[in-house]
Order: C-alpha cells, then sequence, then structure tokens
RNA sequence: GCCCCGGUAGCUCAACUGGAUAGAGCGUCUGCCUUCUAAGCAGAAUGUUGUGGGUUCGAGUCCCGCCCGGGGUACCA
C-alpha cells in the first residue's frame, strides 16, 4: 500500500506547513496517463489558491520538506503544481516479493472494523424473481464479500416481502380459482395467475374488494384457515427463491420477512404518537417533516386510515431490530431507485424517532433496465423476463462455445464450465456498469462472451493456470527480489500494487464495477505480458520472477472474482 | 405543477468525485496460431460529452436557463 505511506508523509509535511488546513482531502492516486509518473496528487493546488498562495512555489515547499527516497524517483512538479511519484523499482520489487512470500495481496484490512448490515434481494412472496430482482441480489451479496475482504463484520439480511395487503387478493385467488396441478409445476407462476385473476376483477368491482379486504382481515386476525394458505404461500415461494440463491451461489445470513416484524408495529405507531412525532390527518397517522428542505411535502404515512401499518412502519421497527441485535455502525439498502423518497423519509424519520442511533445509512440504489425502445423492460408478449430462464440461456450459450473452443473435454466438464461461465457473464454484465444508470437489456449482450466480460477476465485466469499446469511438479521458488525490464512485466506489476485502492473504493461510494474495471484492466495487462513475455521458456531470474508475477495475477484475478461473487475455473 | 435521476462514438457502457490528449467493448477495416489455450494479441477509423451561458489555472463532472427521456410525488412495496 505505497499509495498510502506517500499520502501519510504528504498530510504531515502540508500539516507542518499549514497547521490550520484539513489534510484529510490531500490524496494521493494513480497516474492517469503512465507518461507522468505512478501516482499524482492534484490537491495542492486547491490548497495553495485557497491561502492566496503560488501553487507551484507552495507545490516547491511541500516537495523540499517531503522525504520519500525510500519509495520513489526525485518528485516531479508538473503543470499547475501536480505532484508525480515515480516508484523506484527497489520499491516495486519489495512489495511483490512481500506478496510472493503470502504476506499480503495488496491490500490491507481496516484497522478498525465496522459492522454493517447490508439488505438485499428482497423479493416479494407469491411473485416470481425477475430481471429486476438480480441487481439487487448480484450487488449486494458482492458489496457484502468486499466489505468482508476488507475485516469488516457483515450481516446480510433478506427482507421478503411476505406481509401486506396482496394477501388478501391472492387469498381470494387461492380459494376461488387455484389449480392445484399447475401449482405442482410452478408454484410461483400459478400464484402470479391467481393474483393477476384477482387484481383484474376487483378493477370497479366493489364486491371482489370486499371479499379481498374480508379475508386480509381474517388473515391479520389470526384465522386458521387463512393462516395455513399464507404459509404454504411462503413454503412455495422460499422454495423457489432458494432454487435461484443456489444456482446463482449467493446466500443470506439472515431471512427475516416484514412479517417477524408484525407484532411490534403497533408499538412503534403508539411511540410515534406519544412523542408527538406522528399526527392524525385525513384520518392516517402520518409524520411531517416541514424543517426538512426536500420532504417538506412529502409526509410519511405510519398508520393508513383504515389502521393498518405500512412499509414505512415495517421499516422502522426492521431498523429498530438492526439497531438493537448487532449495532452496526452502518446499514446498507440495495434496492431500484424508484424507493429513494421512501428512504428518505425513513432515514428522517428514525433520526427524530431515536437522535441517537449512531447509525450511517446508506441507500445503494440503481437504475432501471429498460428495454430496446428505451422504456421500462417488457418481452414482446408484456411478460416480464423470469430470472431461471435467463440462466438457462446463459449456460446454453456457454456450453455451446465451450463445446465448440474445445469439443475433447468430457460433457460433465464441459457443463461444469458452462455454468462458472454462463453466471459469471450474467454477473458481470450486472456488475460492471455504474449501478445508478439506468441499462438497457439485450440478451446478446447481457451474455457475451468476448469483450469486456466475464469470460475474458476467467480466460485470462485459465492461461494462468495452463502456464502452472504445465509446470507439473516442479516447486515453485519465490524470488527474492524482481528486476523487471520489459514494460509489459512493469505495467502488470504497478497494477497489481493498485488492488487494495479500488477495494476502499468500492466500499466507499458501494460501486462494485470499480473493482470489474481494475479487473478488466488486470487482465488487459496480463494478456499483453503473456504474448511478449515467454514465461516457461524464459531462464534464470527471468522464469523465477515470471512465474511468480503470473501466479501473483492469478491471485488477484481470482481473489477479485470471488469477492464478485463469481466463481472461476481452471480451463475453458 | 414540484422533486429526484439521466442525456458521452452507429450500438451498449466507462471515466478513480474538478485534472493533463474523454476511454473500453460490440460492429467495421488490417495484421498475428509448427512456440505457455486465438473466448486471445497488435494496429486503424469513429466525439461540438443534449443545448445556451457562468464559475477558474483547468469542466463530461460544479452553478443557472432551456430541450428530451425515465422515475417519484398521502394511505402498494
Amino acid at each position: 500500500m505505497i499509495h498510502l505511506v506517500l499520502q501519510e508523509k504528504l498530510q504531515q509535511v502540508v500539516n507542518a506547513l499549514m497547521p490550520e488546513a484539513d489534510v484529510s482531502n490531500i490524496l494521493v492516486r494513480p497516474c492517469p496517463e503512465p507518461k507522468f509518473g505512478d501516482y499524482q496528487t492534484n490537491a495542492l493546488i486547491g490548497l495553495a489558491k485557497r491561502n492566496q498562495l503560488n501553487p507551484r512555489e507552495f507545490a516547491a515547499q511541500v516537495v523540499e520538506q517531503l522525504d520519500v527516497t525510500e519509495y520513489c524517483e526525485p518528485i516531479e512538479i508538473a503543470g499547475p503544481g501536480f505532484l508525480n511519484f515515480r516508484l523506484k523499482a527497489m520499491a516495486l520489487s519489495d512489495s511483490l516479493a512481500g506478496a510472493a512470500r503470502g504476506e499480503h495481496l495488496f491490500y490491507h484490512t481496516d484497522a478498525e472494523p465496522r459492522t454493517v448490515v447490508i439488505d438485499y434481494s428482497s423479493p416479494n412472496v407469491a411473485k416470481p424473481m425477475h430481471v429486476g430482482h438480480i441487481r439487487s441480489t448480484i450487488l449486494g451479496y458482492a458489496l457484502a464479500k468486499v466489505f468482508r475482504l476488507l475485516g469488516h463484520k457483515v450481516v446480510t439480511d433478506n427482507h421478503i416481502g411476505d406481509w401486506g395487503t396482496q394477501f388478501g387478493k391472492l387469498l381470494v385467488g387461492w380459494k376461488e380459482h387455484l389449480d392445484k396441478e399447475a401449482l405442482g409445476q410452478d408454484a410461483l407462476a400459478e400464484m402470479e395467475r391467481l393474483y393477476k385473476l384477482v387484481n383484474a376483477a376487483s378493477d370497479g368491482d366493489e364486491a371482489v374488494l370486499a371479499r379481498a379486504r374480508n379475508e386480509l382481515v381474517k388473515l391479520q386476525d389470526g384465522d386458521a384457515e387463512n393462516l395455513a394458505i399464507w404459509h404454504e404461500m411462503i413454503d412455495l415461494s422460499r422454495h423457489q427463491f432458494d432454487e435461484i440463491y443456489s444456482r446463482l451461489r449467493v446466500n443470506f445470513d439472515e431471512t427475516l420477512g416484514e412479517s417477524f416484524y408484525n407484532d411490534r408495529l403497533k408499538g412503534v405507531v403508539d411511540e410515534l404518537i406519544a412523542q408527538g412525532i406522528a399526527e392524525e390527518s385525513e384520518g392516517a397517522q402520518v409524520v411531517f417533516f416541514n424543517d426538512h428542505k426536500s420532504l417538506k411535502k412529502h409526509p410519511a404515512i405510519v398508520r393508513k386510515s383504515d389502521g393498518a401499518a405500512n412499509y414505512t412502519t415495517t421499516d422502522l421497527a426492521t431498523l429498530e431490530h438492526r439497531q438493537n441485535t448487532w449495532q452496526p455502525s452502518e446499514v446498507i439498502y440495495v434496492t431500484d431507485g424508484r424507493q429513494q423518497l421512501h428512504f428518505q423519509q425513513l432515514f428522517a424519520l428514525y433520526d427524530r424517532w431515536k437522535p441517537n442511533h449512531g447509525m450511517k445509512f446508506n441507500h445503494v440504489w440503481f437504475g432501471a433496465i429498460l428495454g430496446e425502445d428505451g422504456r421500462p423492460f417488457k418481452t414482446r408478449s408484456g411478460e416480464i423476463i423470469r430470472l431461471a430462464g435467463l440462466l438457462d440461456e446463459a449456460e446454453q450459450r456457454a456450453f455451446d462455445t465451450v463445446s465448440k473452443k474445445n469439443p475433447d473435454l468430457p460433457e460433465e466438464e464441459r457443463n461444469e464450465i458452462a455454468r462458472v461461465v454462463g453466471l459469471g457473464a450474467i454477473k458481470y454484465a450486472d456488475l460492471s456498469g455504474n449501478r445508478q444508470s439506468d441499462y438497457v437489456f439485450n440478451w446478446d449482450t447481457m451474455l457475451a462472451l468476448v469483450g469486456n466480460t466475464a469470460p475474458y477476465l476467467l480466460y485470462a485466469f485459465t492461461r494462468i493456470r495452463s502456464i502452472f499446469r504445465k509446470l507439473g511438479d516442479e516447486s515453485l521458488t519465490r524470488p527474492k527480489a524482481f528486476a523487471l525490464d520489459q514494460a509489459e512485466e512493469l505495467t502488470l506489476a504497478k497494477h497489481l500494487l493498485r488492488f487494495g485502492l479500488v477495494l476502499e473504493l468500492v466500499i466507499e461510494e458501494c460501486r462494485p464495477n470499480y473493482l470489474c474495471n481494475y479487473l478488466y484492466e488486470l487482465a488487459g495487462h496480463f494478456g499483453s505480458f503473456y504474448e511478449n513475455c515467454p514465461v516457461l521458456q524464459a531462464g534464470g531470474d527471468t522464469r523465477t520472477q515470471r512465474l511468480a508475477l503470473c501466479n501473483l495475477t492469478g491471485q488477484v484475478l481470482q481473489t477479485g472474482l470471488e469477492t464478485l461473487g463469481l466463481e472461476t475455473t481452471d480451463r475453458m
């Protein structure tokens, strides 16, 4: 983590020269252009200007005091006052040799681990999971793994939608229109059919609506028959969710659905009323945010006029439970961007309810999935694309490709490769973009096997594995030092050193695409290295060092991919 | 109406939070498989970053106006 050492020394020097200045935003970053150096800072320019100093003269003063000769060639002052750092060969060598000895993998765990609750996936009972759910699931799982890699304690929680007004209509449908055979074949599809059926029938039909309300009241009052049906719907749904999660290789520490908090809802509202936070308005219990600029016009309802709680109430109870149970320093919600207002309300409301909670709230939202016409995504028939079908298609395409590229592999192995590659492609397609951008769904883009895709990264990994297979029984000697002279070796090695920087950026911004970009670049640098720097045919120290470089690249690739939730394969 | 996102190459997307010449992939064109897996590598072409102003050493990024698209906007989640 050389850049952190540079950064710390730089901050110390600036602090000595300018004691009042806030040095926390004086950062050392990789140079965008290698020709300028390996790392740079541009923070001195702004700092000098804010203090009516000449930036270049100030930079010169800093450089005068800054002793980094252990790591860098003489610092260059460039342009209006950039500092450019160029790594000494020895510093690079030391870092690589340490990693080769297994002392680190170019990142370090946080000295002050935090506890983080991450809420993701959260599908609704009785509705099939579709492509929209995959984003939350895959993003949330990847984020959890990055936090864990950096030493934080993570509690993942799948907040399933298993309680609420939709069960009124579902119960009517179940009792009046259930097709048991269809239920046995595809339970979620059948439940969805029932819901849509009753939903359509209730449109403008008071009698149907009344039946649905009645069934819901009976359920909430603990009617034995309705409770039994409700339980069955949950079991069937969860069974299908678990199938998807198992295919995606995603898991959760907790699965506490909305119903888990049911007994607490009344108490939450009563407390809000007693504390004068909630008040009656138009028959409902409502919280106004008059002192809150952006929420002024958007009060939150915590009890509907019919007396029932809603999702704000449930989410308040959920936050309370999380605070009491895990005392997290941060709670992260991974949902689509349409819920931004809801979470603004929730966070503001919780701040008022429990002012000393000490938690940082973070709504990590993502953009919509659009069709090729740029409108919200639907297939031609109007049906939302099901997740299971998407996964099947991905694996099939990967299987066809591996069978073409490598027909001699046993079918069983090709199947396993297809699974890893196909699922990896889907996950990577979801992770590699900026999560806040809407994205246009396209089968060929999402399932592409060339270009900036998971298979590209996996392929680089298999080439490394292949080299080590060729090595056979020969034991790997650890180089004591790295004397790299080829441009491709240096580029690759220096990129390895940035791994930790990227991981920290990912958890700061909750954006796994930074890690995707990094790994893609790493695989690219490895590709050039692989073409230009023979490994097994090289001799002496060069061979030893290149083998070690391959090994380290493989480790970073594998760690990075696994952290994103992707598996690796030795052959493709 | 108001609020929040967004608009970048023909297409799909990046751009390390205000940095140096805006980058990748797909598609198009040109080379490279008796040598560690060609799902690869090397190279070419492609841009008024929606638009008009402003801020400053420096703007895709920040501020203001306008155009276009999406979402939200009191009892769905």
